[in-house]
Parts: structure tokens; C-alpha cells; sequence
DNA sequence: CAAATAGTGTCTGTAAGACACTATCAG
DNA sequence: CTGATAGTGTCTTACAGACACTATTTG
């Protein structure tokens, strides 16, 4: 009885979610930052079934009342967890099976995103689980974390390295000013290799993502150092080396 | 209550899905295919509401009883509508609202499949709705599809030409075998713009994902042309044009 | 032979990496 | 002055695009 004639209005008014099994959804994020001279990610100890006691991702459930859009619900985690309003925030990948949780079927939909520490304030108390900062090494992807969130740290860390060989990315890593060798150590920190000083100082201004901030220096025991910022207005993501060829034409 | 001594089993024994408002799951697919010199997309009339009699991407929900994974519940709608067996299949991007869908919060995992034309074999007739082939054009996404179905082809359409800028993707629209000329067609007609046929063949052959077949040529009024194919156990998808520098090191 | 497409060789500009050089501060 | 880091210039090499050239078939 799918195909007869009634109304769209008809058809809503008999329809029911919960006539039919369907799978559990929820929202999970990687969330990278630089503390301590390295690229950290925040994981969350479980005070609950399932996985009790294992760190995992922050995420959980879609809250269809509060939440309009996926990115939504990402965003609104993310500032439970940590405060930050406005972070670079993109989609990763969705996970899915029969598996991944004993509650039943379940896919998530993984978000990826990058923030300044100075920017965090962890939210601790109430209903907040204990979180904190891990530092990025090979070894914290096959740890025993909750779910499938060590395949899916590993998927958040593998395209956070593609984009920052072709891209700004890393910039988001960095508080609002910086100098160009503290957005080059960035660089050399995600890609695990030293990158040489003028070709990267080339590369970037290039780019046309970043300005001087008129005047503003950071001074020390050295030749002082221009700070720079985001330019205003530009894409959160600028590529560069563009590809061959004349891409317009 | 969720913050107490209860085991695992005792946990799960008491939890139900239908006990809460979750949002609708479904699995979308772009596919592409060469058909008529042009790079086409599957397209289905929907047989009922939501969007009766709109064209929409073929896709469906998740039967949490048959499908083991995501990619499971993707590759069944594909063989279901074209009886192709093993596409190319990739996950483009999540799509999810509390507006998308008139039946309530719905959430979609969009699929990107690339198949030979040699290879189909359309589903007609039973509960199949009516199925056709697009030409992929600037106006198709803005067409009046079902859902943000448009918004979705143009994200497909987008993946898609970024990936041929730099990896070898298109050769999943070919037949198993073809000749070096055909491939480059398919770049040419993917890119919309002239390839240069000695870089071209340059790159491939460095890509060495190919293999000639041997003795085998295609015969026309002109020289023969050597036949290719994919090297076997080779990755699906390689990238050329590989970045600066020693990203090994 | 001509026509047609397959396939290759050569030149050139551009740009990235390597690395040395200069600049400018504190103390 | 020295030490330290900021920032630039120069050289070399690799490679993609442009384009002309050769090769091999049918008719």
C-alpha cells in the first residue's frame, strides 16, 4: 500500500519512526590542538555503559529537538566540551555497522576539528566526564579506545597530514596572531620532517591567506619577528600548489 | 540513574532504541557511468511520497538486518538498481537536517560510485521505480530533485573533478580493457578541458598503474592502438602527481 | 600513395628545495 | 662586540606543458 493515491499530508500523518528499526545515530569529534609543544587530541573516560571506563572520542547522540543540522549537533558538543565558539570544524567520514556497538546498529557521522589552546576552557563538573588532552603518537590509535574511535583517530590524522601538505589548515592550530616560524613549526610538527625556511615562506605567501598585522612584532632576544593573522573574509581553507595546467581555462 | 554499579549485560538488557526520538538513516548514491560520450548519473522517479514523481538519487534506508556495514547497505542499492557487482565505491560526505525530509529528522550517508557501462544491467520492472540516465551539467544540480538530492550530486560532481586533477579514478568509468586515448577522453571530458597528450601519457605510465596487455591492440584505419588494463591487486585509487619534497623521510 | 590516429622527443618556463647570505634585535 | 633568530637571494634541478615530429596501420 505504498503506491496509491493518497496525499503527501495523508501519507506524513501515518508515518512513524518508530514503526521501524532503524539505527542509532550520533555525532563524534576529533578535536586536535597544540599544547605542550605537540599536536594533542581530547578524549573522554566513559562513566557508562557501553565501553565503561574506556577513553573515547566526545560525541553522542543527535538531539533532534535541539539540533537543525549535523554540523549543529558537532558544533554544540564541541562547545560543551571545550567552550570554543567558533573552531575549524569539517566532516570526516561516517562509521557504520552492526558491530561497532552493542546497543545495535549504530553509525556516526565524525567531525574533525582543529582549535587554539588559548582559546579552551575544558568544562569539568555536573554531567561531564573526566577529559583530556592525549598526545598524537602512533601508538594512541591501537590503544584500547571505546567503539571504533581508534580507527576513526586514525582517519582524523591521516587527513589532518594530506591537507597540511597542499593547504592552511594548520593555521587553525595557532592562536588569532603568530609569526611565519611559528606557523612553519606547526607544519614540521603535523608532517613529522623538517621544512625548509624559503621555500615554505614562499609557498605561504603565496597563498594570500595570511597579512602582516601593521607594525605588530614579537620581540626577543633577536631580530623581532612580524606577526601576521588570517585575512579577513578569506575561506578557512586556502590550497596551495595548485596543480599544473590552467585549471580555469 | 545511568552513573551506577550495573554490569554491561544488565545495561544493554534494559536499553531500546525506541525509547527515544532518533533521527531517519538512509545511504544515497551518486552514480556515474560514460554512456553516449558523456559522463551520466542514475536517476530514480520516486513512486511515492516524500517528493512523488521527483527524480532523486537512488538510496534507501539502512535494514539493520541485512546490511552488515555502511558500505554493505551501499553496495546493495547498487547492485539492486544496476547489477553491477564491484564498483568503484567511495564515501563522499554526510547530509542531515531536521529539514530535509518532510517525515522528520532524517540523515543520509552519500555514496559515490563510478562503473563501466559495459556492466550494467538496469533493474526493471517489480517494486523498481522508473530509472534513467543524466548527462552531468552545470543545471542539473539545480534541477528541482527530490530532498537536497542537487546539493548532493553537486558535492559528487565536485569530488569527482578534484580527484581526476590528481589520481587515477577515472579509469573506473572504462571497460577493463582500453587504450591510453580512451583514458585520456574520459580526463578530458571529466576536466572539461583539453589534456596534452604527451604529459598525459607521461604521467600515466609513471602512475604505473597500468598494464599493457600483451600483443593485444585495438585495430582501426590508423595505427593500432595498444590495450591497458589495471595492473592487478593494485590499489583502487593511486595519486599522481605526488608533492615536493621527500615525504618519507 | 593519403588519411588518420598512435606514440615519442625536444625545448622551455616555472617553481621548489638547498643553502648561504644579510638584517636586526637583546644584552 | 656576540649570539640568536628573522627574513631574503641565488643556484640548481626536476618536471609539466607546448608542440612538432615519427610510426604504423587501412584503404
Amino acid at each position: 500500500m505504498t503506491n496509491d493515491n493518497r496525499t503527501e499530508q495523508e501519507f506524513l500523518s501515518s508515518y512513524n519512526v518508530h514503526d521501524y528499526d532503524v539505527p542509532l545515530t550520533s555525532v563524534d569529534l576529533v578535536i586536535f590542538t597544540l599544547r605542550e609543544q605537540a599536536l594533542q587530541v581530547l578524549l573522554v573516560r566513559r562513566s557508562d555503559h557501553p565501553c565503561k571506563g574506556k577513553w573515547s572520542l566526545p560525541g553522542g547522540f543527535i538531539d533532534v529537538h535541539r539540533d537543525k543540522t549535523l554540523d549543529d549537533a558537532a558544533l554544540r558538543k564541541l562547545r560543551e566540551k571545550t567552550g570554543v565558539q567558533t573552531p575549524y570544524l569539517e566532516q570526516l567520514q561516517g562509521f557504520g555497522s552492526a558491530s561497532r556497538d552493542p546497543r545495535g546498529w549504530s553509525a556516526t557521522f565524525a567531525y574533525f576539528a582543529l582549535i587554539s589552546s588559548d582559546d579552551i576552557q575544558l568544562q569539568h563538573g555536573g554531567t561531564a566526564d573526566a577529559a583530556q588532552w592525549f598526545t598524537v603518537a602512533e601508538n594512541l590509535c591501537s590503544a584500547d579506545l571505546a567503539f571504533d574511535h581508534g580507527e576513526i583517530l586514525a582517519a582524523a590524522i591521516t587527513r589532518l597530514r594530506d591537507r597540511t601538505e597542499n593547504s592552511s589548515m594548520p593555521v587553525h592550530l595557532l592562536p588569532a596572531e603568530f609569526t611565519l616560524t611559528d606557523l612553519q613549526r606547526v607544519y614540521e610538527l603535523v608532517l613529522g620532517r623538517p621544512v625548509d625556511k624559503s621555500a615554505f615562506r614562499k609557498r605561504i605567501k603565496e597563498g594570500d591567506f595570511l597579512e602582516e598585522i601593521p607594525g605588530k612584532m614579537r620581540h626577543a632576544s633577536n631580530r623581532p619577528a612580524q606577526l601576521y593573522r588570517l585575512r579577513a573574509g578569506h575561506p578557512a581553507l586556502t590550497l596551495m600548489r595548485r596543480i599544473g595546467g590552467d585549471a580555469k581555462a
